[in-house]
DNA sequence: CGTGACACGTGAGAC
DNA sequence: TGTCTCACGTGTCAC
């Protein structure tokens, strides 16, 4: 029987081994190496003990690659009976593949990258040009885009809802798209005419943009993004 | 200096080797060992000559895992500075990931499978129950939605014009979705009042399919389908 | 016979 | 110090 009780004992464990039938692979012993080879009596010393200790690790190491190469075998169609080199080169085919074809769909789809981000742009803009005054403009419409990309959470939207609320802006139109525990959405906010009159627009942009990094902005992006590496998926949701 | 010459000598290469700093990794000895390691002049017979050869052969062997290894570290981000275990266990994270965010969309988008396919549906099929003779039909309009999934080439809208022509089909609606080398496309085609009087559906239909898995259906598909691994991506086309 | 693929134990360098 | 990783040469099985 095989031995590989050993493989999983501190090493931060990514994938998970099936302890039967670790190797379904030819040309694996099913022996143990360790009880196979016959240290000579004669030489039982620290040197013997050291050596015996060097080589188990060496085999722990060799098996957990061998765990991974064969959870990727497992990943990759027709890999099996595949050569280690070739069936590290189908991974590799697979990668390029498969990154090819989500960077492709994210140009044609307004898709989450791994990136956090907010942007707030004031879409009639132009009709306030020559006005020195940003607080007093000719035309009370009022229309933000406000586009941002984080983690994906269940309190996402509530906490969204209140923030935009809290600013009495009324959501025209949004677009939002979730893939692989990211979400990204692009909202086109109104102020109503009569709030419309009282605000600042850089002051509303400037909270609009505090709240917005509060809700979207993970704290401390890197550590979070290494923890939350497993997400799951689910369908977009599409609401107006 | 490193020497592996003949890392790309005969095996079917599917990554670039590049040539300089093959593998920009810890512990790599700078010399080699061929040349380190001196055998006895005493013992220079066919013995030797077969364990030179056989370390050599097992050394492009490790040669060619490890290019494999450094393409593939070079594909995931931040996989600098990890061990062989935890390069493989990022692969299969990352392997997974966009398995998940691929197969996510495939199911919000009408994207390609892996799959050729062709299925042909009569739309308004249900206005000719109670009808003996299905050549006779109470009502003249004919639509047919037709999709097919396969690989995407150049000629393949002509060859569909065409075969779509020659029935006297006409298109009323197409949505085509092109992605990783794969072609999906539904169409809606309609066949005019004049030729709906002379044409047996049943017939119409069977020509039809004949003609576009003719089109469609790759012929070897598992051979072809293992040649083009490599194909390029581009946006897809939509047009009505 | 040789050739290829794999697991193994070992020496060496890094921390 | 010990512990981890890596490359290496070897034994061995399969074709």
């Amino acid at each position: 029987m095989m031995d590989n009780s050993f493989c999983s004992e501190y090493w931060p464990q990514t994938t998970d081994l099936n302890q039967d039938s670790p190797f379904l692979h030819p040309q694996v012993p099913n022996i143990n190496s360790f009880q196979l080879h016959n240290y000579p009596e004669s030489f039982q010393g620290e040197t013997a003990s050291a050596s015996r200790s060097h080589s188990e690790a060496e085999k722990r190491r060799r098996d957990r690659i061998n765990a991974q190469l064969s959870t990727l075998r497992k990943l990759i169609p027709t890999s099996e009976k595949m050569d280690k080199a070739a069936l590290l080169g189908s991974v590799v085919d697979h990668v390029k593949d498969l990154k090819g074809k989500t960077t492709e769909i994210s140009k044609m789809l307004n898709t989450p990258t791994d990136i956090d981000e907010v942007t707030i742009e004031h879409l009639n803009e132009e009709e306030n040009k020559g006005s020195a005054s940003e607080s007093k403009r000719k035309d009370n419409s009022v229309i933000l885009k406000v586009s941002f990309c984080c983690d994906d959470r269940p309190e996402l939207f509530s906490e969204l809802q209140r923030a935009i609320k809290s600013l009495k802006l009324t959501v025209a139109e949004a677009d939002i798209t979730s893939l692989g525990g990211r979400i990204k959405g692009i909202f086109l906010l109104c102020l109503s005419e009569n709030s419309a009159k009282d605000v600042c627009m850089h002051s509303l942009k400037q909270s609009l943009r505090v709240v917005l990094c509060g809700i979207a902005i993970s704290p401390s992006t890197s550590n979070y993004r290494i923890k939350s590496k497993r997400q799951r998926f689910f369908l977009p949701a599409q609401f107006s």
